[in-house]
Formats: C-alpha cells, sequence, structure tokens
RNA sequence: GCGCCCGUAGCUCAACUGGAUAGAGCAUCAGCCUUCUAAGCUGAGGGUUAUAGGUUCGAGUCCUAUCGGGCGCGCCA
C-alpha cells in the first residue's frame, strides 16, 4: 500500500473512533491528503477536520485534536500534529523519506510512469492546419503543445496515437490550385493581376515552376471574371472558369500535386520541430471510402435528421447546439461539417476511448456541434476533450505583427525556431497554460535568450554532469551502496526540500496529465532547477568525506533524471555541457 | 444583442483545481568566482489578485453584477 493510503486508512479509523463516522459519510465530505513539498506543514497533510467542521457544528481545532488523539500508530509515522485553523500534519520518520532517492536510482525514466488510475486509448489530433500555405507562429503553438501532450499522456499510461486532419478537399484547395496555376501561367509570360483571395508566397511559385518542369501545360485563354463582383463570387468564377479551361482532369492533377506537396512542406515544418505525428488522415478520403453517406446513414436512421430547404439537416439542437445545422447542401454537396461528423464517427470506430482535439479558440463555438455530431452518430459527448489554444500575438519589440494567412503576411513558425532555436521555442509555447494568451517577442527571444528559462534548467542538469566528471577526475569511484547507506546523511534543509519536490514527481504527471496542464511541467522543472542551483551554490558536492560525497550524488543523479525525463515530455533536449 | 475565454508586481507569467505568509523571471539597487560550469547564487524594493457584493472555518481560485481585452455567432473551411 502507498503511503497516502496507509494515512487516509488511520485517519478513517480514528474518525469511527472518535466521531462515530462512517466510510460512506466521509465520502461524501471527501477526505483528501496532500503531499507537502514545503517541509514546515510536515510530509502530509489533511483538512478533515476543517471540512468536518459545519457537519459536527464544533470547532475545527478540537475536532482535529480529537482525531489526532484516536489516531493509531505506524511503523512509518514519527508523530501527527494539529495546527492552527485545524489542518493535521503528519511527519514521517527520516529514513522513509529517503527511500524515494533508491525508488528513482531503479526506477530511472520509469520513476512516475503509468501513474494514471484508468489507462485509455486515445486519439489526439491537433494542428490539422489547411495545406495551403507553411505552418506559421500560432500554429507553432499547437505544435509543441500537442506533441507534448501526447508525451505527457504516454508517460501517465495511456495509449495514444496523434493524428493531423488534412483538409485535402473543398474550396480552400480549389483556391490553392488556381493560386499555382496563376503563377504557372505568369512563369509562362502571361501578365495577371493579383486578386484579393488567393494565396501568395514563394512556396505557390515553387510549386508551379516544378510542374512546369514536369510539363504541366495549361491553355492560356484565360478569361478574368468581371472584377465588380464580390470577392467571394469573384474566386468562385474563377474556379470555374479555370476547371473549364484545364478541364477536369489536368485541374485536378495539378491540385493533386500541389497538395501533395504542401503536405511535404508541413511535415518538414513540424518533424524539424520534433513533431511527428503517428498520422496524416485524408478528408478527401472520407468521400472516397464513402464514410460520409455512411455517417448520414447513421444520423438518419438514429432519427437525428431531417429534410428541409432540399437540405439535409442534423437536429444538432436537440444535443446542446445553438440550432440545427445543414449536413448536405440544396445542390447536394456536403458541408465540412458533414467531413468532421463522419471523422469524429470513425475515429471512434477505430477502438478510440477518448478523442482529444487541439484547436484554436476561435473554434470554440463549433465544439458543441462536434459533440452534438458524435451524439447523433450514437456517441458520447464525453468522448470528446476539446482543448482551446489561445492566440499567439507576436512582437518585434513593441510593435504588433499583424497575421493573415490569406495575405501571406505571416511568420512562419520555421523562422520562429530556426531564429530562437527549436529548444527554446518548444519551452516557450508550452510554459503558458493553454487558455492564456500568449506573447511573443521575437526580438526579446533572441537577443535574451540567455535568460531564457529553458537554459537555467537545461543548465542545472548540465551542472550536475559537470559535478559527475569532476567526481572522477579526482580519482573518487562512485559507490552506490555506500550512498544509499548513508543517505540519512542528507540532512540540510534544502536537501530535504530537494528530496520532496523530487517526490512529488509522480503526481505532477498525474495532475497535468489529467488537466492536460503541460505547463506545469515546465513550472515543475523550474522549481527543481531554482532548488538544485541554490544547493549547489551552497554545498560542496565532491566532499572528502565518502559518505556523503556518495550520498550526495546519488541525490545529483535522482535530480539529473527527473529532469532528463522532464524536458523529454517537453521535447527539450538535455545537453550535458554547455 | 447573445455566447465562450481571460484580467495577479512596471513587463511576461506561477500559485499543487477551495488551503496555511500570493511566488518566479525580466527590469532597478546592493553583494558573491585561488570550492565542483557566474547561462549561477545571496539580499532589497515592488500587490486592496480589474471593481462591488455574495457563498464558508477559509476565496486569486466558486456564484452574481459592472468595467476592460480577445474570440465566436454561414447551406465558409
Amino acid at each position: 500500500m502507498k503511503m497516502e493510503e496507509k494515512i487516509k486508512r488511520l485517519i478513517i479509523d480514528a474518525l469511527a473512533k472518535s466521531h462515530g463516522i462512517k466510510e460512506d459519510e466521509l465520502n461524501e465530505v471527501g477526505l483528501e491528503l496532500s503531499r507537502n513539498s514545503n517541509n514546515e506543514h510536515g510530509d502530509f497533510s489533511s483538512n478533515i477536520a476543517l471540512k468536518l467542521g459545519s457537519k459536527l457544528k464544533g470547532p475545527p481545532m478540537t475536532i482535529a485534536e480529537e482525531i489526532v488523539s484516536s489516531l493509531g500508530a505506524l511503523v512509518e509515522l514519527e508523530r501527527a500534529e494539529f495546527v492552527k485553523p485545524g489542518f493535521i500534519n503528519f511527519y514521517l520518520f527520516g529514513e522513509k523519506k529517503y527511500s524515494i532517492l533508491e525508488t528513482i536510482l531503479n526506477q530511472g525514466s520509469e520513476f512516475g510512469s503509468s501513474c494514471a488510475t484508468e489507462k485509455k486509448k486515445v486519439l489526439l489530433e491537433f494542428v490539422s492546419a489547411n495545406p495551403t500555405g507553411p505552418l506559421h507562429v500560432g500554429h507553432g503553438r499547437h505544435a509543441a503543445f500537442g506533441d507534448s501532450l501526447a508525451r505527457l499522456l504516454r508517460k501517465a499510461g495511456h495509449e495514444v496515437f496523434t493524428e493531423y486532419y488534412l483538409n485535402d478537399a473543398g474550396r480552400q484547395i480549389d483556391i490553392l490550385c488556381i493560386s499555382v496555376m496563376f503563377e504557372m501561367l505568369r512563369a509562362e509570360g502571361l501578365k495577371l493581376n493579383d486578386i484579393a483571395g488567393l494565396y501568395k508566397g514563394t512556396y505557390i511559385k515553387e510549386i508551379a515552376q516544378g510542374l512546369i518542369d514536369e510539363s504541366f501545360k495549361i491553355n492560356k485563354k484565360v478569361l478574368l471574371p468581371e472584377a465588380s463582383a464580390s470577392a467571394d463570387e469573384l474566386i468562385d468564377a474563377l474556379i470555374l472558369e479555370m476547371k473549364d479551361v484545364a478541364g477536369s482532369k489536368l485541374f485536378q492533377k495539378i491540385s493533386d500535386k500541389a497538395v501533395l506537396q504542401m503536405t511535404e512542406l508541413l511535415k518538414d515544418d513540424l518533424s524539424d520541430f520534433r513533431v511527428n505525428q503517428d498520422g496524416y488522415y485524408s478528408e478527401k478520403s472520407l468521400f472516397s471510402k464513402g464514410k460520409i453517406e455512411e455517417a448520414c446513414e447513421i444520423i438518419k436512421k438514429n432519427g437525428n435528421a431531417y429534410e428541409k430547404d432540399g437540405a439535409l439537416w442534423l437536429e444538432s439542437s436537440k444535443y446542446g447546439d445553438d440550432k440545427d445545422r445543414v449536413v448536405i447542401r440544396e445542390d447536394g454537396r456536403s458541408t465540412y461539417f458533414a467531413s468532421d461528423i463522419a471523422y469524429h464517427h470513425d475515429k471512434k470506430m477505430r477502438g478510440f476511448d477518448l478523442l482529444i482535439n487541439v484547436l484554436g479558440s476561435d473554434h470554440h463555438g463549433y465544439v458543441s456541434r462536434l459533440e452534438a455530431g458524435l451524439v447523433s452518430t450514437g456517441n458520447k459527448a464525453s468522448d470528446l476533450d476539446v482543448i482551446l489554444m489561445q492566440f499567439v500575438t507576436l512582437y518585434r519589440g513593441k510593435k504588433k505583427i499583424q497575421m493573415s494567412t490569406r495575405s501571406g503576411n505571416f511568420v512562419p513558425m520555421r523562422d520562429l525556431y530556426s531564429e530562437v532555436g527549436v529548444d527554446a521555442a518548444r519551452f516557450f509555447y508550452v510554459s503558458r497554460s493553454h487558455d492564456q494568451h500568449l506573447d511573443f517577442d521575437l526580438d526579446l527571444a533572441t537577443k535574451q535568450n540567455n535568460n531564457n528559462p529553458v537554459y537555467y534548467i537545461q543548465y542545472a542538469n548540465a551542472r550536475i554532469k559537470s559535478v559527475l566528471k569532476e567526481n572522477k577526475k579526482r580519482g573518487y569511484v562512485f559507490d552506490e551502496c555506500l550512498g544509499k547507506t548513508n543517505l540519512m546523511k542528507l540532512d540540510l534543509a534544502i536537501e530535504k526540500e530537494i528530496i520532496s519536490l523530487l517526490g512529488k514527481y509522480p503526481e505532477t504527471i498525474l495532475k497535468s496529465s489529467e488537466a492536460r496542464a503541460v505547463n506545469k511541467i515546465a513550472n515543475y522543472l523550474k522549481s527543481l532547477a531554482q532548488l538544485f542551483h541554490s544547493y549547489y551554490g551552497s554545498t560542496k558536492i565532491v566532499s572528502e568525506d565518502e559518505e556523503i560525497r556518495n550520498a550526495r550524488i546519488i541525490l545529483l543523479i535522482c535530480v539529473s533524471t527527473i529532469i532528463e525525463d522532464g524536458l523529454d515530455i517537453l521535447g527539450v533536449s538535455s545537453p550535458t555541457k554547455m
């Protein structure tokens, strides 16, 4: 039994004895026991007396006193005491605390793993940006967060499959296609005015040039539509015109090529950022495999769809959405929502218990629709966990950089991580909570990269490696056995603090994975690094006393193990030298 | 107008999901390298947690209103 469980048992028995409270009654109130990293309140503490105050109609201090006097004994427990408002603090015998170091030493990077009580099969979808341009700094946040969350959930013991949903069908792909065709025509000498809404940028030109090199040719007789129409109408007219001029076969070929190349570009942007998703799921394949019709049949069969104005509607308002939504348009084409219903149903059919979607916060209005889609295909709304990512605002110094994908005026994520480094960029992205806006100052990140907290943590680890080297250099051989038998000589206040914090690693993994809060790992590592630096500054590790020396080295190895493991979750490297 | 998210030190952010004296970094000031990496350490100043109520043993955290910022309300994706 874990220490927590043993102490909880002790409290339960004491309450039965002192106040005649049964276990079920206690469950209503909720028995909490927290592990303290702050040593002045003992190793564990409970607020149960405070919580019972109103129920028992007595002052919490008295209740706490009565509980403490009824407490049984435990071999590991040195003493229990009640303090000020009514907390009960538990103090363990010294030796017991040190055993955590041996555990870390034995388990290595497995320490804290598989702590989740209910292990799930998770499909984690993130980034999923349209393949119409390079990924920008906003996507970078999704990439860093999503990938780290995957690592964190795996660490906690879940089975995770990461996926990128590729929107390779629909209007935006047509626009990509005609954008490429425009550049092909230009490359062949045709003078064409810019049209608002088309994708621009060197990547479009490169794709166009590539197609020309493969001797793709377009009939030059393009009739530009009247400019008087609205931007959207103009584009629609242009798509029709281009399909007509090129012929649907060639149009399709160019479109496929463009998507393929864009996808490669996206994959490269991600992979150089140490993000490699397990799968890319094609929206187009939903059509070719008949998944959309299949989904429509299911929602009809379940009585969740109806026809109106020639369109097929999902009765999503039954399941928490503001209104019903069109699934199949009047003209027979399916909507984007139809694809999503089919896609999410398919995720469930592939056997995943939990679907996690990392979406931009601008999609929050879409969440209830997705849930309604799941329910109407016979799944549960709670199968889906949407994480809304707040925006990244980019600054150069004090100047805000406005971003827009369409106008081509955006900063690619590649530029960002080439400039500040993958380690710093990934750490910075995930060190803020996902529901918090993120201000990213490029000037600050480049100029002051020495002040970035990621270096602070990496430096702590490099220092440890250096101490271990120094130990050898002085002719000492690390004696694990001797160290282990002298762990209780680590009795400095700072050493005890470090040991307590190390002991909190598993619950940090558990809590941050449950809250999908990767930033908690970053914060934990900052605290650990801070304690270590302070320890290092005040204490000589490579001591002449071999008992203390070897015990301290064990402590350092443990700190290093946790830092490396934690940084790995964040996708950050652990250099041994800096 | 309706809905969702957010307001914490001058700036950027924490605070173990309701706990004990609200903490770091940057910036400012004062110290520390003939001890293992100074990308470091030690100390100082800086707060009515946007505002006003409420809930209870206890509120930055929960509920209500107000103010301020972001986003969303398509047979677009």
